[in-house]
DNA sequence: CTGAAAGCGCTAACAA
DNA sequence: TTGTTAGCGCTTTCAG
């Protein structure tokens, strides 16, 4: 296997020193004449020559890499289609600007392992933390010790994190516009089903279903299931069905949810929406085929992903946050399941 | 901000050289007294030190990083979930073993922009690409000139290419299996359905269903439909049932394209698997709930991410890798659907 | 317009 | 057991 070509094999083929070299791969302009720039370019080609960019980070002291940390017991953490639009909207920004995106999937309770914390290799780090609030402060703090700016996502500001911005979606509000546009119904009983692993979001999403519902005299019943296969979900929800009367809705925490929730209640011979009122949230693509179509929440992970990045790149060339916090919009989908 | 510590303030700190807080940060048993190395680790504690990985990388010539290309024109190019659990399955093997994993989402000619490969930053790369063959053959040609390990997912293995390895699934043989088991209908007429982006394992699944139903004197359509929302599936799909008479079969490339096929069918008044019978591919949880439930092939995504990224760390290791192809077996799953 | 030189943070021979 | 030293590949002043 080859040696790859440095920048010297560069200066030596075209009788040049390095600087030269340097500048011509960095595009700049000042200081180097067409001639010695068209040498150089060819010379690049000829050899296959790329920058390293060890050398260049360690000189510059940039590593034009954000990493991404994502606390999640599953090992399969990036199966949530949330997850996955987030990162796609992240990593696409950030290829974009010439930036890499390093992932790094950790254990609770193995965070100090995480290579990202233990070496440093980033100019700063995103978080997507899953886990009680205490859990999830604790962590943060001990990122905040890094020195490095954070962008975390998808949970409340913690006003004593430095350095920090908060970006996420209004999952309360959505939560709420929900709520209500149930209540039309008049209805007695909800439940609401939740994953066991706690996410922030979520918990937003049942404290705005419960702060609508609950005032107006609904009582809300809690069914919490694994979340990791479609069976362990329906099982929670049938149990649920066998042993207290049908509720008059059911509000799954997402549209995976949701949708196990209308098999579960068919195969109990109930209808939907006219016995039993169903939503979801996040309203994804590939959810759009539920029967009936889901009464849900569109969540704006790919934006939120976007956004994050350019909040991370403004912050690396300011040297400062624009915000402490950002809360984008979510949108109501009206289908027809409630 | 204060900068971050570097080895020589450890050093100043207890009093010995950089080399001595080198050993005991790396872990070198030998050569380093019990007191010095407790002395040392104290002061990493006290001044929070992490070792900059720019500076071990460019000594080590290692990066401990693992680089992703991902071709596909589609901005949310992680939004399909085989990509998705392929990724998982990849960052937690990676990330297990103290190895980073850089995500480079690239589209179709904007190749040379990419920062992995305008600038060296990984150990080696794995390659997801979509196009035509000859399209796809190109890319992993300009990869190979960079000279790094390469292993490329879900492609037929290229021969020509150095010091590669190709991992996919058997996706020919699954799709064999399920043309055989839709035999006993005694199909006279086939729909394929497929995404307008050419994918190599969805080539070799149109051709394994093909070979078996021709074979049968069973007529195969082959109907593309933009994949990028279900309505535009749903369309396509429709257009067909319009001027066609209703075939006996319709094969998706994919469980999502299998479930809007299912819906389409419905709205035409058509039962499943009555009237005609339908299948899909790949299987992941959330597919479960297809009402009827899909005949199907289980891939293992993530499992090809583990074993992608163990064959690359194998490779790290020992300076070539143990195999040039490695093909995983697929699961039927008998589903209801046809 | 071009080149010499210093040094980013780290590791690994080798010397003491 | 510990320290000295020489770079890894690159950028960037500064002098020529």
């Amino acid at each position: 296997m080859a040696q790859r070509p440095t920048i010297h094999a560069v200066a030596a083929r075209v009788g040049v020193s390095t600087a030269t070299v340097s500048k011509v791969v960095n595009g700049i302009e000042t200081g180097v004449s067409a001639v010695t720039r068209a040498k150089v370019e060819a010379a690049v080609q000829e050899l296959g020559y790329r920058p390293n960019r060890m050398g260049r980070n360690l000189r510059t002291q940039r590593y034009s890499t954000v990493g991404l940390v994502i606390l999640d017991p599953s090992p399969r953490f990036l199966a949530d289609p949330f997850t996955t639009n987030l990162v796609a909207g992240l990593a696409n920004y950030l290829n974009s600007r010439g930036f890499g995106l390093l992932l790094d999937g950790i254990l609770p309770g193995k965070v100090e392992s995480s290579f990202l914390i233990r070496g440093s290799a980033v100019d700063g780090l995103c978080l997507s933390l899953s886990g009680t609030r205490r859990q999830r402060i604790a962590v943060m703090r001990r990122i905040a010790r890094l020195g490095q700016p954070i962008v975390v996502f998808q949970d409340l500001a913690t006003p004593s994190l430095q350095d920090a911005c908060f970006i996420r979606q209004d999952d309360r509000g959505g939560a709420t516009i929900l709520a209500r546009a149930l209540l039309k119904r008049k209805p007695r009983r909800a439940v609401v089903v939740v994953s066991t692993v706690p996410w922030p979001a979520v918990e937003q999403r049942v404290a705005g279903i419960r702060s609508v519902l609950e005032a107006d005299g609904v009582h809300v019943d809690l069914v919490e299931c694994d979340e990791t296969s479609n069976e362990m979900i329906a099982d929670a929800i049938n149990r649920y069905l066998d042993r207290e009367q049908p509720p008059d809705l059911i509000l799954g925490q997402n549209d995976q949810i949701a949708i196990a929730a209308l098999h579960v209640l068919r195969r109990h011979g109930l209808q939907v929406p006219q016995d039993v009122g169903v939503t979801g949230f996040n309203a994804f693509p590939f959810m759009d085929f539920a029967d009936p179509p889901l009464m849900t929440i569109r969540s704006a992970a790919y934006e939120m992903g976007e956004r994050g990045a350019q909040t991370m790149l403004g912050r690396l060339e300011n040297g400062h946050f624009s915000d402490r916090e950002v809360v984008l919009p979510v949108q109501f989908v009206a289908g027809a399941s409630a």
